[in-house]
DNA sequence: CTTTTATAGGACTATATTAGTCCTATAAAA
DNA sequence: TTTTATAGGACTAATATAGTCCTATAAAAG
């Protein structure tokens, strides 16, 4: 299993794409599919998430298109794992509390909550700028 | 999504308390499987990938069962999770190489890579015997 | 030497999650 | 008013995961 999903991975692709435009004229979902070998249909979807969390801003008609919402330092991979696939959680007992009879004294969640406060900071340290 | 699968986390248990026992003599699925309150199916089912992994040792017929293979502080999470889930991958791009069209270049999957590495260290560095 | 207790493991089913498509609506520029 | 482009709900398909069922095999105890 992967941590960071297809469709995130899209997404980063994505928002990278944007990322290097920043500055420039809002780009179309259409041509964005093209670049990043997407289809269409999920690009659109994609980047619309993208938007709905505000990472992106979007114009609609001609000449319309997307483009990153904030310089591209500030947008943090974090925010898109988030806007494409919810938060990540090591296992479910650190996702929603009560499913393991152990809580709350586990000592296995306890020891990967450290792990996901790792991989948190990781996520919220990097961002698109830091990709290129 | 979570890193850690739930059959990953009914192992982790499994082994936790494998651990607790070590030095003592070997406890049948069945009672992991009450304490640990999995289905004895899946205990057996989970119980035996960790011996085929050489992880547990096993003993067949009356007075038989499992026990740990190694002591706990040989016995990594990282063992374990590659046990039942397999090894883990934070993107596609790293697990099969083949899969971007980016390829060998994409500075995203370069990044994730250092990721994944703080991921499998942690793992690696953990043991069962840092659990309790 | 047969009965009982326990693991071994293939095959299968069910469930959940993720990916991806289709269709219609709406906004704005030319 | 036509064309270009995003918005988004509803649906379908594909894949992955969890869990069960059934039969075989090993070994100890009587």
């Amino acid at each position: 299993m992967d941590i960071i999903r297809r469709n995130t991975d899209y997404a980063l692709r994505l928002g990278l794409n944007l990322a290097q435009r920043y500055g420039q004229k809002a780009v179309s979902a259409r041509i964005l599919s093209e670049e990043e070998k997407v289809s269409y249909q999920l690009t659109c979807k994609l980047l619309q998430k993208l938007h709905q969390s505000g990472l992106a801003g979007s114009q609609m008609g001609p000449q319309g298109g997307y483009f990153l919402a904030h310089p591209p330092n500030e947008t943090t991979l974090s925010s898109i794992v988030q806007a494409i696939q919810g938060p990540l959680s090591i296992n479910r007992c650190l996702f929603e509390k009560k499913i393991c009879p152990k809580q709350p004294d586990c000592p296995i969640s306890k020891k990967l909550a450290e792990l996901q406060d790792s991989v948190e900071s990781f996520l919220n340290n990097t961002t698109l700028g830091d990709l290129y």
